[in-house]
DNA sequence: CTTGAATCTATAGTCGCTATAGCTTGTAGC
DNA sequence: GCTACAAGCTATAGCGACTATAGATTCAAG
């Protein structure tokens, strides 16, 4: 009773993860094959469980599948240096940065086109009056 | 020579927008149908310029394909209250609030992520590490 | 044994585009 | 009128990261 005993739902809850998304993970070669009952059920163990949890928890920081890929394959050589970790995690840092910055902006027009109306009928809108402004 | 002179490539350059694109909405309903010629190619006029320019704006603020729709039902009747447009756009700051909320906590685990590492071999890399943290 | 939940595979959908293939039309230049 | 090339057309599939559903099977509890 310490071998391969998690069903993917119990997989799922042990990780914060969704069964079908486990499923995905499978499919598209993040996960590897886990062992499976006679009737066919997949059963997950302590490895499993670790991979699962690298790839969240990457995955919750912004990281693409790819980037997680590529992380996964690094992680797997202990005596490498880890000089290309950090160069990976800074530009995705980098990237966080440039949407923060697009949403600030965002955020400012929006705001701004809210603050610009003060109700009445829409054919005084300002609203609508700002949307419909002409392009370049 | 002032009736539907625009091709599509007239229209999507005029609104900054692209061709594909502009046969995708028309495809989901959001642009309505223009003249063709002869040869089966679209032409467009203003209205279909003003159409398209509002609804480029809105994307940009940010506002969904479905919340475009609305926001142009609600300005094709001029004597509604504006009201519900500016609880569309007051919503739809909202969401991009929280959406800067959760990038800037985002921002700062990366931060702290990449600060934690200073090289070294892959086995201590401190981001491989964290990134390895079980779940809840 | 029965029942209901969990599991399985296959497939399609979400959102908002974007790309491509193969064909036709339009336009400019000769 | 012919040629060449760009732009147009429809149909279809793909992108990224999931997510949902249908219909069938397995599992576990009563």
């Amino acid at each position: 009773m310490n071998r391969q005993e998690l069903s993917i739902g119990g997989l799922a809850e042990k990780t914060g993860s969704n069964v079908q998304t486990i499923r995905y993970y499978e499919q598209i070669g993040l996960m590897p094959l886990p062992e499976r009952t006679e009737g066919n059920q997949r059963r997950y163990g302590g490895e499993h469980v670790q991979r699962l949890a690298f790839i969240r928890n990457a995955r919750d920081l912004g990281f693409s599948i790819e980037t997680i890929t590529t992380l996964l394959d690094l992680a797997a050589k202990p005596d490498r240096p880890c000089a290309e970790v950090i160069d990976i995690a800074e530009e995705n840092l980098e990237v966080v940065r440039e949407r923060l910055a697009k949403l600030r902006a965002l955020e400012r027009a929006l705001k701004h086109l809210v603050a610009s109306c003060d109700g009445g009928r829409m054919k005084d809108c300002r609203i609508i009056e700002a949307l419909s402004d002409p392009r370049r």
